[in-house]
DNA sequence: TTGCAGGGGTCAA
DNA sequence: TTGACCCCTGCA
């Protein structure tokens, strides 16, 4: 079978996408976009998007995805995983510099994933002065207190819950995630977003600097976290979320000297345009992993 | 063994 | 503009 130019193959435990281009597992999965994606021994990844538990296996280019029919490839994981988008241009078109260089060969295997907006809200609310591991089994817990269970290749996952979920619950029990300080601005987020105060479907709609304020009336949602959930949900790409390792390789690599956040984010405007937060992915990607500006 | 710094920022004073 | 903040790991 054959969609949008992918070759699909439907074996009995999934399906095999060929000539998968500008993906490899490890850059889209550890680059700092995603929390719910587990290494596996044998370098696959399992991950639960939606009400779906799958893993992901990539070999060549062919790219196997488990627990799969073709009809989700059309409907999930071509959006999903934005294999629609042709990477070789906006490489083509950010490598402006050696720098850019550097970074997009170091992560060509990124992809900018189109997550769930709620789970992407959670999840960068928890981010905030927190480490990664920490983040992604609070994010772990708060599905299993709350999601739905789900069965695939003998073992159970959670998926993410919903806002009536989050909404519904208490403090108390939140605070099993070890969110600490957090879980009071993740309940009060989800409350609004379930009231309509802040409606996630409309920022779409919206121009990047409305969305982005808008997002910002949630609790615990500042800048960095507004522009990292308009990013990794897929609704706008025009952001360059500046954390401590984005600002630090900005420093360090294209300003050599100590730069304000403003001036950060209106360099990378000016010099990456409406592909910012490509840019900001590879080099994120590229500063902590080399631990470029670590102390 | 104990103590302390510090981490994908945000909030409040 | 600055310090506090839950929690917990790493390191002295």
């Amino acid at each position: 079978m054959k969609y949008k130019g992918y070759k699909i193959t439907a074996e009995k435990n999934g399906i095999i996408v060929d000539n998968v281009k500008n993906f490899d597992p490890v850059h889209t999965f550890e680059c700092g976009q995603c929390f719910r994606w587990i290494r596996q021994e044998d370098g696959s990844y399992d991950g639960v998007v939606r009400k779906k538990a799958v893993n992901i296996k990539f070999e060549g280019n062919r790219l196997f995805i488990s627990n799969s029919t073709y009809e989700d490839f059309q409907n999930l994981w071509y959006q999903y995983l934005d294999l629609g988008r042709d990477y070789d241009d906006i490489k083509a078109r950010l490598m402006k510099d050696e720098i850019m260089e550097r970074a997009i060969k170091f992560g060509h295997g990124i992809r900018l994933l189109k997550q769930d907006i709620l789970e992407t809200l959670i999840s960068f609310i928890l981010s905030a002065n927190n480490m990664i591991p920490r983040i992604m089994k609070s994010v772990e817990i708060i599905s299993c207190l709350y999601g739905e269970e789900i069965h695939a290749g003998g073992r159970t996952y959670y998926s993410f819950p919903g806002v009536d979920e989050l909404a519904g619950t208490n403090l108390e029990r939140l605070e099993v995630c070890r969110g600490g300080f957090r879980c009071k601005y993740i309940l009060q987020a989800a409350e609004s977003v379930k009231k309509g105060d802040v409606d996630l479907y409309g920022l779409k709609y919206m121009n990047t600097p409305e969305a982005r304020k808008e997002l910002m009336k949630l609790p615990g949602v500042g800048p960095k976290v507004a522009d990292c959930v308009l990013l990794y949900s897929g609704t706008k790409y025009d952001v360059f979320p500046t954390d401590v390792w984005v600002k630090r390789v900005m420093e360090e690599l294209y300003f050599k000297r100590e730069t304000s956040f403003k001036e950060i984010q209106e360099f990378a405007s000016d010099y990456f345009g409406e592909l910012a937060g490509f840019a900001q992915q590879y080099l994120f990607y590229y500063a902590r992993e080399n631990r470029i500006g670590a102390r």
